[in-house]
DNA sequence: TAGAATTACTAAAACGTTTTATTAATTTCG
DNA sequence: CGAAATTAATAAAACGTTTTAGTAATTCTA
């Protein structure tokens, strides 16, 4: 049984496809259709369950009420938590999300983006990769929306909506040194992007205000794509190695991953040895005992996120892009 | 600047759009193109950087080369695993995944479908609630490939993945047995899907089976979409009322949920007094103690559905329905 | 060597919409 | 009262593909 499409209900109505196609889009007052035919389409529209083909739809108008979001890895709950939260505000304003991982392969995030393209989707809401930054440059050659988020890309003119990962880091690591801690660690990843390059800042700057010599044998940065097993082995001769008297952790699944070792290596945190994690996540809430992290505005950042991309999508004109930092909180446990 | 429509590209070959459509289609040895032209055409694809417009070729084909997969909820690590592994099995084949979150929500789930239906989705994936009888019916009517994870809706003839759930609850209960727990409580939610009342039906099997009284003030049905505080609430009045050495959850966000009020109220899990959670979380694993959990075999049930559903989309005939259940395993910690 | 088969290629219809330009009928107004 | 303006509707083009049903030209085959 084929569907219907807007010809049969054009047949049924005894009107031209054309009125119909008003009706559908709420310009028949403008077009001047009369009440009693809008009402008998209509009718007919709703008994028939007619729903228009977005396909064509989108074919003849070159816009799809789809926003992707290119992100990487939906697994990871900060990841997934935004997602969720994101589609929901899109949702209520009618707009769809598609979402995919990139995984932080260069090659997939490009393939996405492609496909998101020829998809003819409205607009993206990205979590950038070092390499993106030509495909991103092509879509705001575009004219299609593009906010960034979590991560900034240098040299790129667009919006950008993160938390304030320098100020966050240096807090941390302040608060480390408040409470006498002398070697303090930074486990982070090699990726190159820009909220994982200023956590490395924010701590060089908050030892060096506080006369601390840097060492960094005290730093690790863990291969992004490495199985966790392989990070572990380096974590666990890091923490064998060296004389540490605090970590913090620049991910919530390189925290977690740190405190398995430490319960294999039964290391025990508390006042000799604190740990914070960047990202929470419920693992640091449970855990005994609770495990302090710096906790990014969730909420606040899907909210800003959707309602950048929902202005501009409404907006004929080119709006201005906004640099938007939103502080993040350390959580002490 | 307008992209590239295939007009362009056998204008510059010169040759018919017909032939540059069977190129790209690799149809072109069968419909005797030489491949003097096959050459000439593909350079030109190549370096102009044409790509088709999806759109324009869904209209055209009626499918789309992608599969809807619905969910209950994208921030629940197990949905959120479940479909990494599902995106990542599909994209090697060429298809790609649009998900989405149903929220238990009957209204949003039925427009989601809907919403694929007019996007021309070639299958579907879902993780059904009650009530979606009708609208999954519908789409098999349609002949679309539908496959149920993770829950079945009895009545519907389509294909279905899970694990099993009764056999794992029944052994967790029984493990809580042998270990001498005679008080032992099931916290579950309210939402009326296969895979939740079976567990129920394992819990009264097992207790019959070792003439274990039934007493329906040990199980707690959690309303679905209530906010955490107040199951919070509802989970501690359980634990002060009840006289209670054992627990079993049946989902692992109640678990959370669970271990928060018991570091609250400062019960110690231990010989006295055993937990169990339903899908493994990596809380579990960190944990002081470690819980045990009933841990799904995500990859496999990952695995088995995308083969299921590609072999269905490359077939032409209707291919039988399989109902798979895959093992759960109780890991003990 | 004449018809059949094959090779190499293409014109045009179709997919289901939106939108522009147009028509015909009616109303307004100077 | 006649021209201009408004009302009510529609025909047809366009979006960018795929695919069917061709057409010539060439090669086979008996």
């Amino acid at each position: 049984m084929k569907a219907l499409s807007i010809k049969d209900i054009a047949i049924e109505a005894g009107v031209s496809i054309t009125t119909v196609s008003f009706i559908i889009n709420g310009k028949a007052r403008d077009k001047s259709i009369s009440e009693a035919v809008i009402k008998k389409v209509e009718k007919i529209i709703t008994e028939s369950g007619y729903k228009p083909n977005q396909i064509a739809r989108s074919l003849r108008t070159g816009n799809s009420n789809i926003i992707g979001l290119i992100i990487e890895d939906i697994s990871n709950s900060f990841f997934s938590r935004i997602a969720r939260l994101i589609e929901d505000k899109a949702y209520k304003k009618g707009y769809k999300i598609i979402y995919s991982s990139t995984e932080n392969n260069i090659d997939k995030a490009k393939e996405l983006i492609n496909m998101f393209k020829s998809r003819k989707i409205d607009g993206y809401i990205i979590s950038p990769i070092k390499g993106l930054e030509e495909e991103i440059q092509q879509l705001l050659s575009d004219n299609k929306p593009v906010i960034l988020f979590d991560r900034n890309l240098p040299g790129l003119d667009t919006s950008y909506v993160g938390a304030d990962h320098f100020k966050a880091t240096y807090e941390s690591i302040e608060s480390f040194i408040k409470t006498g801690k002398k070697r303090i660690s930074l486990v982070t990843t090699d990726i190159d992007v820009q909220q994982i390059t200023e956590r490395l800042a924010a701590y060089k700057k908050a030892l060096d205000d506080y006369e601390i010599v840097y060492d960094e044998k005290l730093v690790l940065q863990v291969p992004f794509n490495q199985e966790e097993t392989d990070s572990m082995v380096q974590l666990e001769k890091l923490f064998h190695t060296e004389d540490i008297d605090a970590v913090l952790f620049a991910t919530n699944y390189l925290a977690i991953s740190g405190l398995k070792v430490l319960k294999q290596i039964d290391k025990k945190i508390g006042d000799n040895f604190s740990v914070i994690a960047y990202d929470d996540h419920e693992v640091f809430e449970l855990h005994t005992p609770g495990i302090s992290a710096v906790q990014q505005p969730l909420e606040e950042i899907a909210e800003t996120v959707i309602q950048l991309i929902l202005s501009q999508l409404s907006s004929k004109t080119k709006l201005d892009n906004q640099q938007i930092v939103i502080p993040a909180r350390l959580i002490q446990r």
